[in-house]
DNA sequence: AATAATCGCAACCGCGCTCAA
DNA sequence: TTTGAGCGCGGTTGCGATTAT
């Protein structure tokens, strides 16, 4: 049903910013009346404005149980939380936040909560990780930034210039790996003359990744293309023992026997997934995660990167750095 | 220093729900 | 059962403040 004004008068009431005397006004009149009425309120509150401009007035402003300030962290994380189960609705979110209005939060949530998600790859109205070649496309960006890094460590510095091949590499694998993804081809396990090949490659050109990124091409042209990190993976998973990653003959950017556990483990950290399981889809997937305190704090796709804590060579160059 | 672009927030708009007559 | 006043909600707009060029 509905209605449009919300009243006649409508064109006759005042509009816009409240002065300091209407709000003294109306919170008088409401201290000492209260406000069973809106309608009616501003009539006899003495003041030139609908009711309903009244009420938001109030609700969003001058009630004398409204928290100012910056939102906390943990505030912030009752948010997403909140909006991830129930999306959009803003009173019923406020309803946890005591001092905090549907109208606040929904302006929290579109100026700063929306693109601080969109920042680490997560959709703000699924909440899921992105599939969108936006997000692909800041990715090549990483790619770029790394290149740049690549570019101006200095030659003779084999551990950082190792480091910035890693890097450069690590984020063509990441496109690549979910560029497949994306077009939804078949990941096959590499099969032994791939491993091989790879083993060569890595022997051939002493181990640096740069160079065998170099090659992604010759993998991802061919038919039945197989997944690039799950190369990598395999080639670590083949790899006779951790010994001889640590004797140099793999990459010095995988120096320790927990870098390789987690190589092994995983391949590169799923930034974007093309799509979700089975039984786990979208929101639903997420009020699951959030019944469980710890798979609410299920990690974020940097943290994924992170994970990957493939060391640091000092304190002026890590991976956070570059990743971020 | 001037101008344009962007941000952040208060306020407005209009739809839909509830409930009393 | 129908009607419509009143209210609440979510989306949108307007504008001052801030930042970038």
């Amino acid at each position: 049903m509905g209605r449009s004004p919300c009243c006649e008068e409508k064109i006759h009431m005042k509009k816009g910013p409240w002065t300091p005397e209407e709000d003294k006004k109306l919170v008088d009149y409401i201290q000492q009346h209260g406000h069973r009425s809106w309608r009616s309120l501003p009539k006899n509150a003495g003041l030139n404005r609908c009711g309903k401009s009244c009420r938001l007035r109030w609700t969003n402003y001058l009630r004398p149980d409204i928290k100012r300030g910056n939102f906390s962290e943990d505030e912030e994380r009752q948010i997403i939380h909140l909006h991830s189960l129930i999306g959009n609705k803003w009173s019923k979110i406020s309803t946890h936040l005591p001092g905090r209005t549907d109208n606040e939060i929904k302006n929290y949530w579109n100026t700063h909560l929306k693109k601080k998600l969109l920042r680490m790859g997560i959709d703000p109205v699924t909440h899921t990780r992105r599939t969108d070649l936006d997000a692909l496309s800041s990715f090549s960006t990483l790619l770029t930034a790394s290149a740049s890094l690549s570019n101006l460590v200095n030659p003779l510095d084999n551990a950082l210039r190792l480091h910035a091949d890693a890097a450069q590499y690590l984020a063509t694998l990441q496109i690549l790996a979910n560029l497949t993804k994306l077009t939804n081809i078949s990941n096959p396990p590499p099969s032994i003359n791939h491993l091989q090949q790879l083993n060569d490659l890595l022997h051939v050109n002493g181990g640096s990744l740069g160079v065998l990124g170099s090659h992604l091409g010759n993998y991802s042209n061919v038919p039945n293309i197989i997944n690039p990190s799950e190369i990598l993976m395999a080639k670590f998973n083949h790899a006779s023992s951790a010994s001889e990653i640590n004797s140099g003959m793999s990459s010095p950017a995988f120096t320790t026997s927990n870098d390789m556990q987690i190589c092994i483990d995983s391949t590169a950290p799923p930034l974007l997934s093309a799509s979700t399981p089975e039984n786990c889809e979208g929101r639903e997937c997420m009020q699951e995660q959030m019944d469980n305190p710890i798979d609410a704090n299920a990690s974020t796709p940097f943290q994924d990167w992170q994970a990957l804590n493939l060391g640091e060579i000092d304190e002026d160059f890590s991976w956070k750095d570059i990743l971020e």
